[in-house]
DNA sequence: ATCTATTTGTACGTATGTATT
DNA sequence: AAATACATACGTACAAATAGA
């Protein structure tokens, strides 16, 4: 372990860090330099203490900093102790949404990069899917066939239709659009579907909706790019105008991750 | 204050959480449920420990997870104390970037995105900058108007482009797609670039770049949408060719955030 | 099933640091 | 300069969890 003087991994913040921040900055960049991998065991609270020279408490507060991150998680009992950790798709989520927390992102906001992104996904994928997830997908589907009975089912069923683009979001090549895919339809979930709900059952639009992502499954399994692409342009052009009209307004509220 | 009881802000994650972790949601929630604003101030300790019946430690540890988070900021001194505060864009994106930090994203992967995301931006802010706006983009690109001597000047230069798309990206009216830019551009500044330096100055490919960015400064003053998105996707086209071949890796290490 | 060893988790008292008035 | 109001850090004692004998 480097010695407590490691500040941080840049010398971008000048700023003064707390104790526990420097610790937990040192911690980072030893994980960096030793090339530890998920798994991997921290050294114990002792050690901690006897390494960087403090208290116990201070080192506890730069684990639960590490924690907060969800870089280490930490375990009691023997063999216990702190361990590096991936950080989750859940908890990146959380923290980014954190973030947009205080801005006021609207609906059309998110619907101008679906609008680009998940055409580009669905074109991507063409081809590349196992029956397993062809089949996932479909069950999903499964979810909605049935037009809604009232408003409440169908706020139940925008909900699962999100979670199709979840689950595309997952099977994503590209690690960073599937993220940012699977953070907008979070984002979407989230969002308070219908404050004020609009009488007029739209059974069109649900329709629409569902043939869309039947037809695009079909274009998936074939294999055929370019029509994938088309089909869900097609349907992010649907959604945004639904969602548009619903006037939507995003729920400030803090995501879990866990 | 809600009570200790209250747990998360969604019951989506049934772990059970440390005592810490736990304060920290019930704070978290507490500041929605409150609606409280960036500035505003939490109880001091003291209060925090009567009101959660838990040890000071144990209360310190919670206000540095939210600390880690961004979410709260503690000063010492009389009418110190802690502080809801706005994430700010550093800290999310090093947050966002601990999580790509055990993928491998690759200079591919975030290409596919910037090609559709930055002529998206360029198109939006046609005709939407100020004076000062335009004079910054031009004074930014006058750092790399005269074509480098050696390749560490080549690599400061590259930089230096990055910055212009930050620049750009901090001029989003769509804060999602002004963030997404930022990190991107963070993430390549943050390459290897040129671990291998390939010897052969490519003067065409210089000229390029930088004509690129002087013509999108005048399409984005006369408001030329189409233009300006058009010469981003060109510039895009060419500095992804140019990545691509350098094969540059992404170095994995943890960004700062203040 | 019980004990035991290991390691984190919680509690609390005291002293120090820091910024405001 | 001094008093005040806060967080910060330390050290110790004990509680809880867990794996293994």
């Amino acid at each position: 372990m480097p010695p407590a003087t490691t500040r941080s991994t840049r010398d971008a913040a000048p700023q003064r860090l707390s104790r526990p921040a420097q610790v937990a900055e040192a911690i980072k960049s030893w994980v960096v330099e030793a090339n530890m991998k998920p798994g991997d065991r921290l050294p114990n609270e002792l050690e901690m203490i006897e390494r960087f020279g403090m208290a116990k408490g201070t080192i506890r507060e730069a684990m639960r900093i590490l924690e907060a991150q969800g870089l280490v998680k930490t375990r009691t009992g023997p063999g216990g102790g702190s361990f590096v950790h991936e950080v989750s798709e859940a908890r990146a989520r959380a923290l980014l949404g954190n973030y947009f927390y205080f801005k006021d992102l609207t609906v059309t906001d998110i619907y101008q990069l679906r609008l680009v992104l998940e055409p580009e996904l669905a074109a991507d994928l063409a081809g590349q899917l196992s029956a397993d997830q062809l089949a996932a997908l479909e069950a999903n589907v499964a979810r909605y066939v049935t037009p809604p009975k009232d408003a409440e089912e169908e706020r139940q069923q925008h909900i699962a239709s999100l979670d199709f683009h979840k689950l595309l979001a997952s099977y994503a090549g590209n690690e960073l659009l599937g993220f940012l895919i699977g953070f907008m339809a979070q984002m979407l979930s989230d969002l308070t579907v219908m404050r004020r709900l609009y009488e007029p059952r739209n059974y069109e639009l649900w329709k629409m909706g569902t043939d869309h992502q039947i037809e695009l499954i079909t274009a998936l399994r074939l294999g055929d790019g370019p029509r994938a692409r088309a089909i869900m342009r097609e349907h992010m052009e649907a959604a945004q105008a639904f969602m548009v009209r619903q006037e939507a307004e995003m729920e400030r509220r803090f995501l879990a991750g866990r």
